[in-house]
DNA sequence: ACCCAGGGTAACT
DNA sequence: AGTTACCATGGG
């Protein structure tokens, strides 16, 4: 079926392509199609929402999480626009919703993230997903711990992933044999969580802060990649304002978009 | 050819 | 506790 939401905060370009998730694809005419761990979703841009396309009805409540329907972005755009370079930032990515994704796929997809840039990101999950997920149509989805967890690095190497190979099966193990409790972390506070996740061989500060952000919604934390540690040298040494409240983290994913697409607002002296 | 990328680890002071 | 070389790969 099709299934219309009714919402005048909602652009799909901004929301799949501002690198916080990586297996969307711009069909053109205002549609995406994108997987998200073992679901397919077809969706297409309306001037007042998103109508979810041939959607299976038991999926849809999954996907109105995922996309963080819940969420009144209006709102927060203008608590974020009481900052002046916010509210530039907010203009340039209105629209743009932080995603509720699912935790194994985020946490792999981070670890692979480290030191590379998002288009070879999205080729190394392509590649990834292709040899090892299940078959979902033409498609395939993310791979399930088990099945990572039984590989060597030799069997990552067509994948590419390069020195983030043995960190993927660290953490495929590690969920696999319980050592790591995935669904657990919903229930512990944002720092208890990023302790546990930073046991795991390749998860630093920042893919923790990742994780926790967009797959656990811990809206507090601000992941400090190369991008935002220049925002933050150029326009607030002293952290972001208090107008953020406690979504840091959706700021700065506002802030991420827009600096990283007018790179000319960072002056030279804070590429460090 | 060179530089960089949604960083982390281990080996140093 | 705070630096720094090194890690694989390929896009710009």
């Amino acid at each position: 079926m099709d299934f219309f939401i009714k919402n005048s905060n909602f652009n799909l370009q901004k929301t799949l392509f501002c690198g916080q998730a990586f297996r969307w694809r711009d069909e053109g005419g205002g549609i995406y199609s994108g997987i998200s761990g073992a679901r397919r979703l077809k969706i297409r841009q309306e001037a007042d929402g998103v109508t979810f396309l041939g959607v299976n009805e038991r999926d849809i409540p999954y996907w109105h999480g995922y996309f963080d329907v819940g969420t009144d972005y209006s709102e927060l755009e203008a608590r974020f626009s009481e900052d002046e370079t916010l509210k530039k930032a907010c203009e340039y990515a209105h629209g743009l919703r932080v995603l509720r994704q699912e935790p194994f796929e985020t946490l792999i997809s981070f670890i692979i993230s480290q030191n590379n840039n998002i288009a070879r990101i999205s080729g190394i999950i392509g590649r990834l997903c292709e040899a090892f997920g299940e078959p979902l149509g033409s498609e395939y989805a993310f791979p399930r711990a088990n099945v990572l967890a039984g590989l060597s690095v030799e069997d990552l190497a067509p994948v590419r992933a390069g020195f983030r190979a043995k960190y993927i099966l660290d953490a495929a193990t590690k969920v696999h044999t319980g050592e790591l409790e995935l669904e657990r972390l919903y229930e512990l506070s944002a720092e208890e969580a990023k302790q546990e996740l930073l046991r795991i061989k390749g998860v630093g500060d920042k893919v923790a802060d990742c994780v926790l952000l967009f797959a656990y919604r811990k809206t507090e934390l601000v992941p400090k990649d190369v991008w935002i540690k220049r925002v933050l040298a150029e326009f607030y040494p002293g952290g972001l304002p208090k107008c953020v409240g406690e979504n840091a983290g959706i700021a700065q994913q506002y802030l991420f978009d827009y600096i990283r697409n007018n790179k000319d607002i960072i002056k030279q002296e804070d590429f460090v």
